[in-house]
DNA sequence: TCCTAAGCGAGACGGTACGTCTTGTCTTCCA
DNA sequence: TGGAAGACAAGACGTACCGTCTCGCTTAGGA
């Protein structure tokens, strides 16, 4: 339809690898710049959605001539995602340094706690982030290092007990469905309950189940 | 300089108006007009990417002139949100329709069974409407269907053993996003197992937990 | 709803500011670009009428993208008005090419002469100008040149004889008007007789009025 | 261009035909919305330009159907022009109320008299009409009206003197358009002078010419 | 030290979608 | 049967944004 916007697949791979490329040599300057395009892009979405943010909004908070943008990303989204690389440290940093008192990471379901308590204390921004369009986006982030969390976690917990009904995959995607359902809950409502409660509750239902909420 | 008049607040009120009434009194044409948009818009979305269809595309399929869509919708979205009001009713239907044998809806998370096989049958639809741009917004109103469903089921089941850690809704919205989690999973790999397969393990899951997967 | 967000009464101001110094400063592309698109504007004038234009029609002959016109113009007026700068030019030139034999300049309301003549010479172009809906903006454009010859040579023909029952301008407006209205009535009619012809009457009508003509 | 706009010459004629039709049968009802629309039009062009007026303000004000308004009419030019019939009876009317002292309607250019008198009396009104792009139309209207008259009085008046350079026609469009272009230019400015000083001003001019005015 | 290449700001441009407005037609329903 | 009501197709309008491009400026890093 639009000329535009569609570029064969090959030309967008060219430009694409280009920038790329730009992106691994990293010069100092261009560095600068990539990181304040993604500051930028941050700092406008706490205060207004997704996509009411044009590019040139984004490229003017970054005080980086709009062409320069497309120097280095080819898209909104691409800006974003890659932004959202840095996610993993921040993670992995809230996992280590939350250390957990007795038996710590060896708890089940371990990132729940830590995780939960990640996102309390920048719910701000984090509801900001799930906000709009830009939340599936940012969700499926999160769930794709929570699942690697929990597949290594269960694949090392597995007992050999025979008899599996569900490939793991699933109970993976159903761990983590669960728990971002749970906890976008939450924070929509305003993070109201602490984590300490909110973890609980998810442990259990996850561990335990319905079974012993329900009669007979 | 120029002519066009920009409407005032008040006028914008009332044209929004009567675009809910000629919604809700619904003459004969008007109808035939929203319906071939709604249609239009679907059959569209199985073909290209939600946000890759303009509106001219729509009104071209649905051969209706473009103003006339915003005599109806004021948006691609509201297009797709009012389209969506016919969920509940299929849902509902295919609930009704899939006569479980025995008890059958006295089963525990009894949406589960027919949910799946209604995903089963129209796999293709809905795997094309799940992705995308689309995608949240469908999803969302799903669950709200969905939870809508258990909330009742759980609080007809609730047993009063005391002690209830968590409030309800963390329970409904836990067992709605692993569900959705899932079945987007399973129908992004191509639906490849049977429905029963799925339910099953998701009831597994669901009722009894992690708890007896994992050793110690 | 709507995402899109008017200006505000300041914003509108800036960009007025930023079309007329693209007018002032004129970079070379933005020089071309704004001639090409008052040579289509003419050149369509020519072949239809004004307000059977649209803006696509101009920028598509022009070979120009539609946006690129707002970025110039505000409207298809201002775009034939600020064409019309150009006039004047064109007029002045005609002037003084026209060396008039013996005394020339010095005739009164020599204006007439090398106006009709070059009326004559370009009449199927200001033909088409003058019709239609675009005719006022150009006539008023003319008159306005054509009264600034005329007031000035007034000014200093003015012979001191004294009571002067009318203020200067009514003079002026008399002479012009008449002038316009036997020239468009010419034109009209296909330019039947001379150039000469037409001054002549005009300048025996201006100068020594009906009263020759008439009985008692 | 475009279809809708244009139509075949044919086809146009043919409901030109049947609304004229209608409009020589002339039902009391179709004669009352007639004039409903009229007013409607002439009401709304006082206070605002011509064409920021719509077809549907017009038929809002005189309180019809829009669809009427095609029933009746072509265009909102068409309308327009119809409802100038009335101009002529006015005019006539006026000229014939305004008994003049001595020797009257034997005076030459007799019009510009209880013509200027016309205008300062309905000045706010006929400011307002030959303002916009209403204007154009109005004053042509006028001009036809009044080249009538002054084409009759040259007739009668012309002295058999022989030798007359310019063709007739010539001096009804010379005396028309100048007589024109003083009083829009009077009105413009406010009806500042009394009707009389006009009415000399201009008759001096015309009769007399420029050439007592000026020097040698 | 120069100078040459890259990063960059500025902004013109073509393209396209948007949401609004108006026009003229047509159909249905009412008095 | 004439008119009111209003749905509709068509299409222009002015705005916004996008992605591309070209032009210079500047600022290193290498000759």
């Amino acid at each position: 339809m639009s000329v535009t916007r569609r570029m064969g697949r090959n030309d967008r791979e060219k430009s694409a690898d280009r920038r790329e490329a730009a992106g691994s040599t990293g010069d100092r300057r261009a560095l600068r710049t990539r990181t304040a395009l993604h500051r930028a892009l941050i700092g406008l979405i706490v205060e207004r959605d997704y996509d009411e943010i044009s590019i040139a909004d984004i490229t003017e908070a970054a005080d980086v001539g709009r062409s320069t943008f497309y120097a280095h990303f080819t898209d909104k989204d691409d800006l974003l995602r890659r932004g959202l690389g840095h996610l993993r440290g921040h993670l992995l940093e809230a996992r280590d340094s939350a250390g957990g008192g007795e038996g710590a990471a060896s708890r089940t379901l371990w990132f729940s706690r830590f995780m939960t308590e990640h996102l309390k204390e920048q719910h701000q921004l984090y509801r900001a982030l799930m906000r709009g369009r830009a939340g599936p986006i940012i969700i499926d982030k999160i769930k794709e290092l929570l699942s690697e969390l929990v597949r290594t976690e269960l694949a090392a917990r597995e007992n050999g007990s025979g008899a599996q009904a569900a490939p793991p995959e699933i109970a993976v995607r159903f761990v983590v469905g669960a728990y971002m359902s749970v906890v976008t809950w939450w924070l929509d409502r305003g993070a109201r309950e602490t984590p300490e409660e909110i973890d609980q509750a998810f442990r259990e239902l996850a561990l335990g189940g319905l079974g012993t909420l329900l009669r007979s």
